[in-house]
RNA sequence: GGCCGAUUAGCUCAGUUGGUUAGAGCGCUGCAUUCACAUUGCAGAAGUCGGAGGUUCGAAUCCUCCAUCGGCCACCA
């Protein structure tokens, strides 16, 4: 054995061994005949990006592999399922960028050529994502791994979509969508992300009134007045209807109560432009309001409703003329303007804060747009998933995170599911030219059917000539015969597909009656509301079971100074660097030891270091070990240690070593079950370094050097113990040492049995 | 405004059924180098566990209040 340990020398061959070897597939004993207290395990990782390298975040996903290696050694049936996420907006935005170095933009493309040049564009990059899982030693089933766009996954997706939809958990509705005129896409709600900005409150007068606003360009389209029905100041008012003088002339409008005004801001009256404002919007429908958008999704103010009309004041023509087709920011300061040149313009506060919606992406403000959109219905879902929750069907870990999951399900909005992108699942929905351009006809249809169809029917009429199948286009309209069908252009969310991952993965890998539901879903806390409870709501609702049992939280990976990592502050580390200088062994320790679960960490290249310097520390002792077992005689049968040994222990040296080691594996054993591993982590480089390194070897180095093979034997025990221990956390040094010691088997240690049972 | 977290040695953090002199990694100080390992060993300094009350035989740990710092959410136009 070298003097010290060179993890770039090994960590490759054994990884190859063992995926070679077969050791990450699980053998599908029947339940029924497994022994007893054995049990399928199983956790699918988190699909990362196909199309990004690794960042250290994904190295947190180390905590799998310590509960599937320590599970395989325990002899349960053991999977890691890999996948690759196509990223759907993400993906196209980062494929967006490339083409615009090249001059090029996505208009440039069909939508079929576009399509394909992103997924030639993935494939292309998509190996090396995962080859840094392997570097990382991650002992993942290859043999299984999927991709979200995999026909198999697809179909479940569309099949997924029918039947919410034949439920009438699916529906159509023109409403606002947080829109990014950016990214040409809308949003859900928890895509946008909310910023604190200081922006102008105007006052502006308003007939009898004055109202503050922010968003001054909107008051073109104010349909209505709202204020506190309450406010004593203005009760007066309310359902009068008032000319009020605008930019481009007078515009009537009337008032109406709303107990969400609150009579202390501003002015306490509110205008009301449903085209832009989803409050605005609500009371829109409340009040019938008429929903009339100025701002296109370019993000550009659209005059064309002012400029068609006949017989307009060339001042205000002018106006118009000067705003119409340019960006919201353009015409804001430009109205300003004209506003005071009315006097109209009452005050401006500069001091104004507020928060407001911007693109996750690219920061863009996102603008509230009127939009047709397929949406989820979700309260059926969520409340069943609250109910799993309750009924402890699935446990959080750490168990705060139980409260914050349901919250988030009790506040789930209806879920906008449509997305104006290319690279991701085509909607399998088709609309009827027939039934829009002839309205009558199809309500006729409706009259006919109403009292005879099925649910099914009921709801694709109701959803005005929108025909959804489980993925075939279909021939003809069912509900006019028709047959100019279009398909809707939209794609998925790609969380509503990965919110289907668990059942859609083992289905296409045959392995849903087997694995379904998984074990432990373990993924960072910040996807906690996107992911893990669209699985556990979609899970539940499609299979009738919840998709996993243990919900495992790990925290975001900060910098030393625990600042967030990022690219502009150059305190990214980067994973697969620290694997090539220190090794996958002291990465994956690092970030294990001494974090606690759900909590954020700060990580150090000190501290990868300083691991380094354990795994070189067992090497030691493993050479150590090899030394003095040439010196006796390594096949003597005395050297190699059985439970009958412990009796015939006549030193207290070894007595108390054996102890201390049978302490170690029960701590261990039970720190596992419970999900403490950095507790287990620290007991085993507690124990290693400084029970058995510095007391126990060097007090008994005597006996050793003499040859004394009881001596040897019990230092040998104890250390493949250690090794066994350890290997779910550095599983290549632990694997390389094994490999040195001549020992009974001839097993890696990967699959060797897990001591103390 | 609501919810959640954090506050423990110079730095980064563990500390889950409340129990003897409070722990780790890194850093620091002194000594040691043909001995498995200087990616080392030995010795050591260093904390009134944010503050104030309370419960208890006993509190870093449970309760109340306060302070500071974070995170997440919410339709203040």
């Amino acid at each position: 054995m070298d003097k010290a340990y060179n993890p770039q020398a090994v960590e490759e061959a054994i990884y190859k061994m063992w995926e070679t070897g077969g050791y990450f597939t699980p053998k599908l004993i029947p339940k029924e005949a497994l022994p007893a207290g054995r049990q399928p395990f199983s956790i699918l990782l988190p699909p990362p990006n196909a199309n990004a390298d690794l960042h250290v975040g994904h190295a947190m996903y180390v905590v799998e592999d310590i509960m599937i290696r320590y599970h395989r050694m325990k002899g349960d049936p053991t999977l890691w399922m890999p996948g690759a996420d196509h990223a759907g907006f993400e993906t196209q935005y980062v494929y967006e960028k490339h083409l615009a170095k090249q001059g090029k933009s996505r208009f440039d493309f069909d939508r079929e050529t576009l399509y394909k040049d992103i997924w030639n564009f993935v494939h292309t990059n998509r190996g090396s994502m995962e080859n840094q899982l392997r570097r990382l030693g991650f002992s993942l089933d290859w043999s299984r791994n999927v991709f979200t766009l995999d026909p198999s996954i697809v179909e479940t997706v569309y099949k997924s979509f029918k039947q919410l939809f034949d439920e009438g958990l699916v529906y159509r509705d023109k409403r606002l969508v947080n829109y990014c005129t950016k990214d040409g896409t809308g949003f859900s709600d928890l895509e946008v992300l909310y910023v604190e900005r200081n922006d102008p409150l105007y006052y502006i007068k308003y007939g009898p009134f004055t109202i503050a606003t922010a968003r001054p360009e909107t008051k073109f389209r104010d349909t209505a007045l709202a204020v506190n029905p309450k406010d004593k100041r203005y009760k007066k008012y309310i359902g009068q209807t008032l000319e009020i003088m605008g930019l481009l002339g007078p515009i009537t409008m009337t008032v109406i109560p709303d107990p969400h005004v609150d009579p202390k801001f501003g002015t306490g009256i509110m205008k009301v432009t449903p085209a832009h404002d989803p409050h605005d919007f609500e009371l829109g429908r409340q009040f019938n309001l008429p929903v009339t958008p100025i701002i296109d999704f370019r993000g550009k103010m659209d005059f064309s409703w002012f400029l068609s009309q006949k017989d307009i004041d060339p001042k205000y023509r002018a106006r118009a003329e000067n705003y119409h087709g340019k960006k919201v920011a353009i015409v804001r300061p430009l109205m300003v303007e004209d506003l005071k040149a009315d006097g109209l313009m009452i005050k401006i506060d500069e001091a104004y804060t507020h928060r407001i919606g911007t693109c996750w992406k690219c920061g863009t403000v996102i603008e509230p747009l009127p939009l047709e959109q397929w949406y989820v219905k979700v309260a059926p879902m969520t409340k069943k998933a609250i109910e799993a929750i309750n009924k402890k069907q699935v446990t959080f870990v750490p168990k705060r995170f139980e409260k914050t999951a349901k919250q988030w399900l009790t506040n789930f909005h209806d879920w906008n599911i449509s997305r104006q992108n290319v690279w991701g699942i085509r909607i399998p929905a088709w609309h009827c030219a027939l039934c829009a351009q002839n309205p009558t006809r199809f309500a006729k249809a409706i009259a006919r059917r109403a009292n005879t169809t099925n649910k099914s029917n009921a709801q694709s009429i109701r959803l005005s000539g929108w025909v959804v199948t489980d993925g075939e286009k279909p021939e003809t309209c069912p509900t006019c015969g028709g047959r100019d069908l279009t398909q809707d252009t939209d794609t998925f969310d790609t969380w509503f597909s990965s919110g289907q991952w668990p059942f859609a993965t083992l289905r296409a890998t045959r392995d849903f009656d087997y694995f379904y539901p998984t074990t432990v879903m373990e993924t960072g806390y910040d996807i906690l509301p996107w992911w893990v409870c669209r699985m556990l709501m979609l899970g539940i609702h499609l299979t009738g079971s919840v998709p996993f049992t243990t919900v495992y939280l790990h925290g975001l990976v900060r910098d030393a100074q625990g600042q967030k990592m990022s690219k502009s502050k150059g305190n990214v580390i980067n994973p697969l660097k620290m694997v090539d200088q220190y090794g996958a062994d002291a990465l994956r320790m690092a970030l294990v030891f001494g974090t606690g679960a759900g909590n954020d960490q700060a990580l150090s290249e000190d501290k990868i270091r300083g691991m380094r310097n354990f795994a070189n520390k067992l090497w030691n002792i493993g050479r150590f070990i090899e030394m003095n077992l040439q010196i006796s005689n390594p096949y003597d049968q005395i050297t190699i240690y059985d439970e009958n040994m412990h009796k015939m222990l006549k030193n207290p040296n070894d007595k108390r070593i054996i102890s201390q080691t049978n302490m170690l594996v029960a701590g261990v054993t039970k720190d596992l079950d419970r999900y403490r591993f950095s507790d287990a982590a620290q007991k085993i480089y507690n124990f290693t370094w400084h029970t058995l390194a510095d007391v126990h070897l060097e007090k008994n180095k005597e006996r050793f050097k003499e040859g004394d093979g009881q001596a040897i034997a019990v230092l040998r025990h104890v250390f493949l113990t250690i090794m066994k221990l350890l290997h779910p956390f550095m599983p290549f040094v632990t694997e390389e040492i094994w490999s040195k010691l001549p020992r009974k088997t001839t097993d890696p240690l990967i699959i060797s049995p897990w001591p103390g049972n």
